[in-house]
DNA sequence: CCGGAAGCGATACGATCGTATTGGAATAAG
DNA sequence: CTTATTCCAATACGATCGTATCGCTTCCGG
């Protein structure tokens, strides 16, 4: 047998390079001929690594998706183990990618979405990457509720509902970050104070620092 | 002097059209070509009505987002009087779009999002919807505060931060269920949700119908 | 009533896209 | 060493894009 490569290495350069360029240009404004020159491969290679277009494209989101997963399970695993409640806000404020340096992973997850919205394949790795953080969250709140001494009577407080909630907003906070209609730290200030309630809500005391 | 012919309406045909092609082929994916077709006039004449293809997606996205305004400021105004609270329960669910009906409007908006965050001259008429929005929120989440008999002693409540958290959940809530991540049911659940704390920081009596 | 400006549809043009194909370099098996 | 196979870069191809241009029609002003 001839030649050997790893396509598996290779393949994730070339996403890398994917990344990129929708940060730039915008999802359809990425070309196979720009990947392979930001690669820095030839375009025959990147039709090797995959198929076609399509295929390239599903990898990326695929890709990044994991990667943010990922950097937001890694800055909870690094939080205090006893408090529930100050993973819980780590976590939110990763996800929300309101960081400066996080804001073109911002821009690339929004192009990813935008272009699902339309294109239906896309959607399998964009749900599994928003059902990956709903579960983190979902449980991370569980655990806080339950931390709380005892139930007081009121407050059904549903922790998968809590959860989406707080997606929902963390990712439409980074959108409107995006299109300028807030600044990072406006839109900081909002999910602060969403957590804050949050946690009024859990009966837990307001944890001591929270970003 | 020739001929005259009412440009306005044709370029509101027009923008029509390019809402219904950016809602079955996504932002980039309209072309000119099929625009035209679509509003049944010629290539010719689109390029007449718009110096170029940005300034037709301009047009476009300033019209689509003054119609989804409109419809939310006559939702709010269609409200009985004397409950803000009500008013912003329709608000609420009037801006998050979750209705089968208002899917394509929901996509149309996230596509034009998406390529606003790339592309800065789209951001102009987005950031303006944004803000008339948020300013209607505001002042409804204003109104339902004054309009609690007296203030206890905490709840320092800001109107328009919790309009931002509200526009944000919502725009957040109906991303999520383009790509499939949430049901409208689910979504609906969760806005509905996040009303009730709302007003029950508000002091207000939770309305009686809030959908 | 008639000349010319404005609008019209059609077509042309150059660029760029995704994909297919091709001929040669490199390498492991025989 | 030979040979068959895998990888490679480059180029070709057909389609489609946004835009420019061009005769022809239409209709108002003088």
């Amino acid at each position: 047998m001839p030649k050997q490569v790893d396509y598996e290495s290779r393949r994730r350069r070339i996403a890398e390079a994917v990344c990129l360029l929708a940060d730039e240009h915008g999802p359809e404004g990425v070309s196979m001929r720009d990947v392979a020159a930001r690669a820095q491969v030839s375009l025959g290679a990147v039709q090797r690594c995959f198929r076609s277009k399509e295929e390239m494209l599903l990898f990326a989101v695929d890709h990044v998706g994991g990667r943010i997963t990922q950097r937001v399970r890694n800055r909870v695993a690094a939080s205090p183990a006893q408090s529930a409640a100050t993973a819980l806000g780590h976590a939110a404020d990763e996800i929300a990618l309101l960081r400066e340096e996080h804001r073109a992973e911002a821009r690339i997850w929004l192009a990813f979405v935008a272009q699902a919205a339309v294109s239906e394949p896309l959607t399998g790795p964009l749900r599994t990457s928003y059902a990956a953080l709903q579960d983190l969250l979902t449980r991370l709140i569980a655990e806080a509720t339950e931390s709380v001494p005892a139930d007081e009577d009121a407050a059904p407080l549903d922790p998968q509902r809590e959860a989406r909630a707080l997606l929902a907003l963390a990712d439409g906070l980074t959108t409107h970050v995006l299109v300028g209609h807030l600044t990072a730290e406006g839109a900081e200030e909002v999910l602060h104070a969403h957590l804050v309630g949050l946690w009024e809500r859990l009966g837990t005391a307001r944890p001591g620092k929270a970003v």
